[in-house]
DNA sequence: GACCTGCTGCGGGATG
């Protein structure tokens, strides 16, 4: 392994040695072998900043250069054009030692360089899905003469793509690229790079679907990195009784100011909406100290300017700097390392904590991970979820789980994306000007990624899109685009797959700041914070869509919107250990490490104390005052699934946490009708979505028909069967 | 309580 870079062609060598590269990391040597060899698909799982693209750039590069051919050999994916422009300017040196053409394409990228590509296609082309999505439909002769001698395809920040509707447009497109070039029987090998995965074995399945070519797995063996972790409590205040009385913001706000100031930190705060009002705060204290301000917004509403600034600023590494921000500097924008990564509230999944972790420690130092968790002063009426203290305890459950387990959530892949399959059914029509339904069905279904659409919902699919003009059958009896059909395609927005909603822009004079979602009721003279500062709005305008505003003084984060995440069955189980041994540290070794300060401690004796004496070890339903708690401890998919057979059943149930609530209702009547469920045949997850009113998630939902809405919808939200298990113990329990 | 990503072609104006 110690001389695996001999392999590479001499100028490669070169220029590792001109790096000042001692020697090549772990996944770098063991990648080497299988990119040179071609014959497999890689995967290559390691975390930020471990060289996951120089461990394909490299083999492949060094492929290229003894193949001299015209023709890409080389075609890198990404799912942000900031990656792509990050890449071009790391390839840069590279290229210009060996002499090969790298063309960034995607919306912003050069015109003048797209056209040289067009006209002399060679090299290495960096692109997005969307960007190649346009390229099929619209030039696809073109595709097929240039990419014909494609060597290579690298898929960066795969983990990025599973499981969601882009991941499925991005598969699709890769497929139908291997159809296009007729490489079906020799397929083109793909390399994903990705964060440390969950169920990992399961991710080549998802790379190529139909198992073409097999798969090897590169992951680097993690025991290098070290990590301190503190989770410290805050207690939010009952009332403000005088004016020593504290938020808990305040309180976080001043730790985050201690810890951070001449440093260089992020701090993830989860919302746009906290991201701004922690920002305007630590700004209003730099002010107060008269220091220049070095606490700065990052987030996806702002202005690409505001944001490169501050990325600029981090990886300049000349001013203290900390980045306030939502998961936009969870990818691997290059931003450099920080020295520590504080998390306020608890993270919405494992595998995003883990790749937030992996921000901080700075020359090979440990990671530092802070969490700063707020829960509120109890009084007699407090609710259960506050008595138990669940933000704390989810956020322990989290990080055992990602210290000790090193479990990360895997993709969902119970989804049918039939919005994605519209969306591709209108591109391969588009593209191709004529299509018979059963191609269709074989190169998108069949054989590629909705494999798990059979032919009688494609059929469905087919007529419903026929009945609204979308497609329309020739004379030949192929399929062709209808007149709406052709409206949607030829409009620019069509090639993303994913649903953007209406914004405002958000504009100081003749500078433009960012954009607010048009339901988030800004209105004239209010005050707001916005990009880290505070202003007045002087005026919003609906028809041209733009809120001007002016600096003042006060002032409130605005609300942005969103729609909810899904937590893991596991974090709600480990928070269910947690509670029943009373005990959430974590053992190595003989010795215990405790990693939560005194308020985390007394919070969580609360908690503790609370569950005992409610005796939730043994009981599930709960009778609290005149409502009723049911505590599945699983993840969200199930708990949607009682909350909406309880729905039908006539009940009032609302989502706290995962904890269901029922006001105003006896927990002998729930049991009695929990008992029930089980009685009868339970419905399935289609019949049970019949009964929620918006289906409507993703952007093509609108086109589906109604009973294919159902199955979606139904398959995304909910678990029959494991809901089935939860009853089956629950009535085992009662008796 | 509540995230993120992307796309075209053309015309007008500023700049070298």
């Amino acid at each position: 392994m110690i001389d695996a870079h001999t392999k590479l062609d001499i100028r490669v060598q070169k220029w590792i040695f001109n790096q000042g590269w001692y020697n090549l990391r772990e996944i770098q040597c063991k990648a080497i072998a299988p990119i040179l060899a071609g014959d497999t698909d890689v995967l290559i799982s390691a975390s930020t900043a471990a060289g996951k693209t120089e461990a394909f750039f490299l083999p492949a590069i060094s492929k290229m250069i003894n193949c001299e051919q015209s023709g890409v050999s080389i075609l890198y994916i990404s799912p942000l054009k900031a990656l792509i422009n990050d890449q071009d300017r790391r390839l840069e040196s590279l290229v210009d030692l060996i002499g090969l053409n790298v063309t960034p394409w995607h919306g912003d990228s050069s015109q003048g360089r797209k056209n040289k590509l067009k006209k002399l296609p060679s090299g290495i082309v960096l692109i997005t899905p969307e960007s190649l999505e346009s390229m099929l439909i619209r030039d696809a002769g073109w595709v097929k003469q240039a990419f014909s001698k494609l060597d290579h395809i690298v898929i960066d920040e795969f983990h990025a793509f599973l499981g969601t509707e882009r991941g499925h447009h991005l598969v699709s497109l890769l497929h139908r690229l291997e159809h296009l070039l007729g490489r079906l029987k020799s397929p083109i090998p793909r390399t994903a790079l990705s964060a440390t995965l969950g169920n990992i074995e399961d991710v080549p399945a998802l790379l190529r679907p139909n198992q073409s070519l097999p798969c090897q797995i590169i992951r680097d063996s993690e025991s290098t990195t070290s990590l301190k972790v503190q989770v410290k409590g805050y207690v939010e205040p009952r009332e403000m009784l005088n004016e020593n009385s504290e938020s808990a913001e305040f309180q976080v706000c001043r730790d985050l100011f201690k810890f951070c100031r001449g440093g260089s930190h992020l701090v993830f705060a989860n919302s746009r909406k906290r991201t701004e009002s922690l920002t305007a705060t630590l700004t209003d204290f730099c002010d107060e100290a008269v220091v220049p301000n070095e606490f700065f917004p990052h987030h996806g509403s702002l202005v690409k300017e505001m944001r490169e600034d501050l990325e600029r600023r981090l990886q300049n590494e000349q001013l203290p700097t900390t980045a306030i921000c939502t998961m936009t500097l969870e990818l691997g924008i290059d931003i450099g390392k920080v020295s520590s990564v504080i998390q306020v509230t608890a993270p919405h999944s494992v595998s995003s904590l883990r790749q937030r972790m992996g921000r901080s420690g700075r020359r090979g130092g440990p990671s530092v991970l802070r969490m700063l968790i707020t829960e509120n002063e109890l009084e007699k009426n407090s609710d259960v979820v506050s008595k138990l203290r669940l933000e704390l305890v989810q956020s322990l459950a989290m990080i055992r789980l990602l210290i000790r387990n090193k479990w990360y959530e895997p993709a969902d892949t119970d989804k049918y994306h039939f919005s994605t399959l519209l969306h591709q059914i209108l591109s391969v029509v588009a593209q191709w000007g004529g299509v018979r339904a059963d191609q269709l069905f074989t190169l998108l279904c069949k054989n590629g990624v909705f494999h798990k659409i059979n032919v009688k919902q494609f059929k469905a699919l087919l007529n419903h899109m026929g009945q609204q003009d979308l497609i329309t059958q020739l004379g030949s009896g192929e399929l062709s685009l209808g007149l709406s059909g052709e409206r949607l395609v030829s409009h620019y927005s069509f090639y993303a797959v994913f649903k953007t909603p209406e914004e405002y822009r958000v504009i100081n004079g003749d500078k433009t700041l960012g954009s607010l979602p048009v339901d988030s009721l800004i209105m004239t003279g209010q005050h707001i914070v916005f990009g880290g500062k505070r202003w007045k709005v002087l005026d919003v305008d609906p028809d041209k869509k733009v809120i001007s505003v002016e600096y003042a003084r006060g002032g409130q984060a605005p609300k942005f919107g969103g729609s909810g995440l899904i937590i893991h069955d596991e974090i709600r189980k480990e928070m269910f250990n947690i509670l029943l041994d009373g005990d959430y540290r974590i053992s190595i070794g003989s010795k215990k490490v405790d990693f939560a300060d005194t308020t985390a401690k007394e919070l969580f004796t609360e908690s503790v104390e609370y569950f005992n004496a409610a005796g939730l070890a043994k009981k599930s339903i709960l009778q609290v005052g005149k409502s009723t708690c049911i505590f599945t401890w699983m993840g969200d998919k199930v708990v949607n699934t009682i909350a909406a057979l309880l729905i039908n059943l006539g009940y009032e149930v609302g989502n706290f946490a995962g904890v269901l609530i029922i006001e105003d209702t006896k927990k002998e009547s729930i049991e009695i009708s929990l008992k029930q469920l089980l009685l009868n045949s339970l419905p399935t997850e289609q019949s049970l979505a019949n009964s929620v009113r918006d289906k409507c998630i993703d952007k093509f939902d609108e086109y589906l028909p109604e009973d294919i809405l159902a199955l979606n919808f139904g398959a995304a939200t909910f678990n029959i069967e494991k809901a089935k298990l939860w009853l089956k113990r629950l009535d085992g329990r009662v008796n």
